[in-house]
DNA sequence: TATGAATGAGAGTTCATTCAT
DNA sequence: AATGAATGAACTCTCATTCAT
């Protein structure tokens, strides 16, 4: 029956799409089905198919989404230039918020993201992620520049080979941290949080005049 | 049939996991079924059940070898502690030829192992896993004691987070440059073995003295 | 393809299980397969796990329409509590009839049913079955009380003992008479029915005063 | 390795046979595989083969054993023929042991066997089975004979009917008492043992004179 | 005689997807 | 727009059996 009163198809599409991510978290993404995701999201199975041409179509746009909020994520922290460092501590507080949240996101922004916009004819919702993308890299690389300018960061750095590096690193970093978050917690007696600050500090000190 | 000939029953193991890990590599270890490792292998699927238990038996002895390999990998670039910065190039070095050969081991590695060790009663050979992962910390803790002794490293590093922070990073940083090739060498107009030694050098820049 | 009109899910689980009774009865449970239920049922075998969630779940449905079966087959028998005599010799016809429409139901009955109630948290389907078999015993408890009663029975006959051993010793008695046949028809020179006939009125003789 | 030094094929045979008996009686001879049999009988897989055509031929070995311990089992309470009711008493009890000591092989000689001896052109152990099964039933029908010819026994009873009869009701009895042991040492507040000696008295009131 | 090695055939089960309504 | 019903294709895993040695 019709359970839901009329929505706008994207709303349904944001319902399904919520599901399908918590599922994916918990589960993996070949280990959520469609059969669960719908009835996660309140719909039939069949009602995906009407909002989704198929299962990758789900991740696709899960994919943009994450990348949308990294970018919310990263634009936050460097709305205000004010300090170069403090910018820099607020930018990596807040990717650490965003994975302790969203760790399927997260993750997705760092191991999916990176490795499509390569090949293939791909979905406008694809393109989208990738001009996402784009658009994040410009506003590290203002950011960067801006330090440089104000004699806070080392004058030769290469602003966008500077920028993927610090990209990948704290992407690694912090994915480290996740998944050996015990480890690290017994063998260093240190909590992850801790550990993640002196790795932020260490990548910071690479870059600062 | 195509029965083989004689060959001791570990060598039936490495062919069934080579071709394991390469169709992992391609198709993802959920992707790809017993039945296409089977024909890789030139084995019958139920051959492959002579050799190991189940899947997951293949997925854990490669990501021990995975991590046995890595080991090799760092304790040659290692073995000659004359120049601390020397070692850190040949480190990357090794790192860098070991994914351009096995992408799927260094993931592994990477991905997998570290999740690894958290919990359960595990399989032996993921108990050995651990153990070589052990062993490749304390060879880079060695490392960077040394070269904080020679006073090439800064004397302020923790060992164990800085190591930790090292691992993490290398391993984001060269994924990254793996999955966004394409996208480096046309938007930076650099080869990705140009962008990895900006990277490597930039991170020895926030360790060294 | 050979989509089926609308009927009720009920009766597509009656049509599958109707089919697997037919199937059990001839290979035995474990020798017929899903494949082949589904195919003499008319279904894909996905469509078979829409309507039972696995193979026991036929099994267990047929159980209990056995036991139920049964217990029509007694009640009815039992009815009309006019002579005591006749009712038994109803009760044998009955049990003979149902024995030969449904041979692996009356199976089943004797020595699936007979097994279960023993152990282990079981599928509803086996409560009921379960629940089915106390109402068959009460039934014929008050038959004998009344034969008792009447002065047509012993009067020293202890009711559930004495059910429980008629119960064992008929079944056993249709059940060899059944898979010896030819045997006896054979070796005797007496049909089957009449062999029946004789061995019932035998068992009679020890109840009657 | 030659495990074993030289014997006779056919105690080979009786190892796998009794090795194959047990497993069977644990888990069914569906649930027990041809690895297993080996491996509790101490031979390689492969030898199986060398002593038994296939797993059937196992089988019917067992269900010709488990006929001819039968025939000991009756022939053993008979020898004495001093007392037509002790005699009786004593083929209970022995059947009872058997039941207890064999609970395979008895199965096997109620269910199995009963059902064979009609159609298909058997193998040599099969037909073994049968005679030894046309043994019994002549022990018996003496037995009732010399019975009725002692004026213990009713004089009307035909005797193969009759042995037939009382073959059938008995083997039910006691898988019934098998089978419901927990339920009727519940619900009846009865050892099995009670019960079935109530069932065997009850029986034997009906052809006693 | 005895077996290690191999496998074809098939088991139960799952799932993304389709389609008539 | 929404869905109940159905399924083809695939999955992991098992097992009786074969055969070269």
């Amino acid at each position: 029956m019709g359970r839901r009163k009329k929505e706008a198809p994207s709303a349904h599409r944001e319902h399904i799409a919520a599901a399908a991510a918590q599922l994916f978290q918990a589960r993996g993404i070949d280990g959520a089905s469609m059969d669960e995701i719908a009835q996660a999201a309140g719909y039939s199975k069949a009602t995906l198919y009407v909002y989704f041409a198929n299962k990758q179509e789900i991740v696709s746009l899960l994919a943009l989404q994450s990348m949308q909020m990294m970018y919310k994520c990263i634009a936050q922290a460097l709305a205000q230039p004010d300090n170069i460092r403090d910018c820099y501590q607020r930018l990596c507080q807040n990717l650490l918020q965003y994975q302790a949240e969203k760790p399927f996101f997260f993750q997705m922004v760092l191991t999916k993201i990176n490795g499509l916009a390569e090949g293939q004819p791909c979905l406008p919702e694809e393109k989208s992620t990738y001009e996402v993308g784009e658009d994040i890299n410009r506003l590290l690389v203002d950011y960067l520049l801006a330090g440089v300018a104000k004699g806070e960061l080392r004058p030769d750095l290469k602003p966008l080979p500077t920028i993927f590096s610090l990209w990948g690193m704290l992407g690694g970093l912090i994915q480290l941290a996740n998944n050996k978050e015990l480890y690290i917690s017994q063998a260093m007696e240190l909590p992850k949080e801790q550990f993640l600050a002196y790795g932020f500090q260490l990548l910071y000190s690479s870059i600062a005049n």
